[in-house]
DNA sequence: AGTACTATGACGTAGCGTAATCGTAA
DNA sequence: GTTACGATTACGCTACGTCATAGTAC
């Protein structure tokens, strides 16, 4: 086992992070290295770089570092907070891309509204739709199975898939409104 | 035609925006009231309201004040300023969604390697939904052209679609780059 | 006279990037 | 001796929120 150490830019360069990234990792504690050079450099061994790859990990599934700090490299006991951390990210993007695909929807308003009778677009309209699922077999039931999955999943997406089918703003609020009521599921 | 005018508190209160937020307009020049008191209050008149209405309206789309600043309010004849930023900051939208999905699987494989076999869902998988369409006479000409209007029209959309069929991430990429893939849509 | 407003200013947020000004290694 | 690294410090970014302190309206 030699002794092998990397300086930042070493290690940077090897996970693809910038310098200052690391300069920054030390600042805030979350990657300090285990010791330093006689001429004062950071000197990181083979664990710093698992940890850190471990930060490079969460990072990218856009856990804040503070929450980084507390749940790598702790003892391995502590699974259900990792856990937990991860659970709250997700539910954390949910509410971003519902707020992202909103923004979108506004766009496609604005840019509706300043140009306007321009597109000619083709695709499926409603009746288009129905005819196909019921062509194929898919009753009622069905289809309000699926509505309210979709509506479930992502209740944004929902609103721009009724509305790329060309429906007015009444219809698919109704829809919408139908996909939302209790209800039990159809049995199989 | 009274004088109306407002107080930082009352328009704000009228946009359900801060008190807080007007001050950091006005700081960076955003939106001035066009006038103030002898006390030194800021007056806001109908017209800045106005302008504060159209502010808002890009901010709902995730617009920078910065760009906001440079076509709210300006002459009439810089449309094309405006849909210009409109469409930059949509495709901006493009790819903050997709990092944001990224980071969605990213988590996903975290949680299903800690917790593996778990869930067990309900709703059409993607052999019934091709099954379905098939069985209904659309063919594989008429499925792409239905991708990729969908993914042209509502990217958001088309994707919450395909993982609704329960697409391991790869597929959904593969199929959204598919309908992405430029080429004559099939003639009728 | 009390309280609900207003003013300005400074500082904080997350996650680094970007100098500026040094010392060190090869 | 050059230049490619290293060190530290400080300031910048977005779009505000949060005091702190002081004046004003009702």
């Amino acid at each position: 086992m030699t002794a092998v150490s990397l300086t930042v830019g070493r290690l940077a360069r090897r996970f693809g992070l910038s310098r200052s990234t690391l300069l920054y990792y030390d600042r805030i504690g979350l990657l300090r290295p285990s010791s330093r050079s006689a001429a004062n450099y950071r000197r990181y061994t083979a664990e710093d770089a698992a940890r850190l790859a471990q930060v490079c990990r969460f990072r990218s599934a856009g856990v804040p570092l503070a929450d980084i700090a507390r749940i790598a490299g702790g003892r391995p006991g502590d699974g259900d907070e990792v856990a937990a951390v991860l659970e709250r990210r997700l539910e954390e993007l949910n509410g971003e891309l519902e707020r992202l695909r909103a923004q979108q929807d506004v766009i496609v308003r604005l840019l509706k509204r300043r140009a306007p009778g321009r597109g000619r677009r083709r695709g499926l309209d409603k009746a288009q739709w129905v005819a196909l699922l019921r062509a194929a077999g898919l009753d009622d039931d069905g289809m309000r199975t699926w509505h309210r999955e979709f509506e479930r999943l992502s209740p944004g997406a929902h609103q721009v898939f009724l509305e790329s089918l060309r429906l007015p703003p009444r219809e698919v609020r109704r829809i919408r409104a139908w996909a939302r009521r209790p209800g039990p599921p159809p049995a199989p």
